[in-house]
DNA sequence: GAGTGGTCTAGACCACAAC
DNA sequence: TTGTGGTCTAGACCACTCT
């Protein structure tokens, strides 16, 4: 048995995603609902709070709760580790770092992470190999300022965003993808040079300082992003 | 002031995110949060409760509650409205539907909803203007026994998308970004058919039911996917 | 058995909205 | 003035974990 206040969040949902209930309608009392379920303010609350804080519901002070206008489109995308991903497909997942050097921050790279020139970021290019066969290309950038100890990390052996993620926590990040013809990125892919690409950038902060930039090229006959989710806050 | 739940929150987030508490690291027990700040255990059940459906911390009765294992780049993304985009933009918004019929799902557009062969669809093709010149290309499905209103709307006027989103509520989806060459969108778009193109395709159920696919087809070269998302439940 | 979090109660005071 | 949701208290019982 479900505990109650999630029993009357199950009902009021389904009540929503039926149509029942439209965008704008009215939720009932919090004081209705304790009468019909038999049970105290406290445990009401939590469930409407649930659906509120899921985006479901809208509450307002002195007037009461409303179905939610739908939200535009909002997805939850999964960006994937690579090397998880290829592992997952069961391949081998392989790397083989291409570059690797301490650069200031006064050209374009520091640009990308709009840091002060006076920073040193160390400046990596890897390829992502799937049972030896080129998979993607990555250009990334860390600002040594932020995370020191990724001037001694070992980034032959583990991917840099896998390292990256086990070791610095981050609060925001900006994700931007687009599709490009493989340029550069075409003699490491194996493709050619017009080969439609997909490309994904990634910026990552931690409290307002950069931390890294990465732009990770993929086949585009090879590679696609894909995220089954559930909508607004069904879990 | 904010209310002391949400400080206490703001309070271990913090330590969070700046490092001082790392994955696994336990958090203080609620009892010791109670006398830290003077209340009683029902306020910090639930800054706690908070911090776990917001995935920070992981409870576990009859042990304590610990710092979560950073999850793998999952990124809130926001798949626009392209109708919003582009006016959001200062851009005039253009919607020219192509074609517009009603097929049986027993051939390809069937496989695509994954739907019984009796079923009627409405196919859509139609290409979105910025300022008059094309900007994106959408073939859509429509299920009409999930939705028989749309046989009605007036898809020359309103874009599709806008209309289901407005009409109807959806519980699941899915969503595949892939970069491929223009094809046959080419001409449409006003580019050349090895033009490098973004490709973002969704599925939608509500209740087990499909309701839509659609396939838009943007030029790579002007159309880009952005999203700016803060860390796991920061708000 | 002692300690943990999960749930729930029956009150209370407050800020805010509508009348 | 009345009613709403936002917050908070000081208890309680339970299921579970660890020893």
């Amino acid at each position: 048995m479900a505990p109650l206040h999630q029993r009357i969040r199950g009902a009021i949902e389904a009540r929503i995603l039926s149509g029942e209930l439209g965008p704008g309608d009215r939720i009932p009392f919090e004081h209705e609902l304790m009468a019909d379920y038999g049970c105290s303010r406290m445990t009401v609350n939590k469930a409407l709070s649930a659906l509120a804080s899921a985006g479901l519901i809208v509450r307002q002070r002195g007037r009461g709760s409303f179905v939610a206008r739908p939200r535009i489109h909002m997805a939850a995308l999964a960006i994937p580790d690579i090397r998880e991903t290829i592992e997952a497909r069961g391949h081998v997942y392989g790397l083989r770092l291409v570059a690797r050097a301490e650069v200031g921050a006064d050209g374009a790279e520091g640009a990308l992470l709009r840091l002060p020139a006076d920073r040193t970021l160390l400046s990596l290019r890897c390829v992502h190999l799937a049972d030896a066969r080129p998979y993607a290309v990555e250009a990334r950038l860390i600002n040594l300022a932020a995370v020191p100890e990724a001037g001694a990390a070992d980034f032959a052996a583990t991917p840099p965003g896998s390292w990256l993620l086990a070791h610095v926590p981050w609060t925001q990040a900006e994700h931007r993808i687009t599709a490009a013809a493989a340029g550069e990125a075409a003699g490491p892919l194996g493709v050619d040079a017009a080969a439609p690409c997909l490309v994904l950038e990634r910026w990552t902060w931690r409290e307002g300082e950069s931390i890294t930039y990465v732009r990770t090229v993929f086949d585009g006959a090879r590679f696609d992003l894909t995220a089954h989710f559930a909508a607004q806050g069904m879990g």
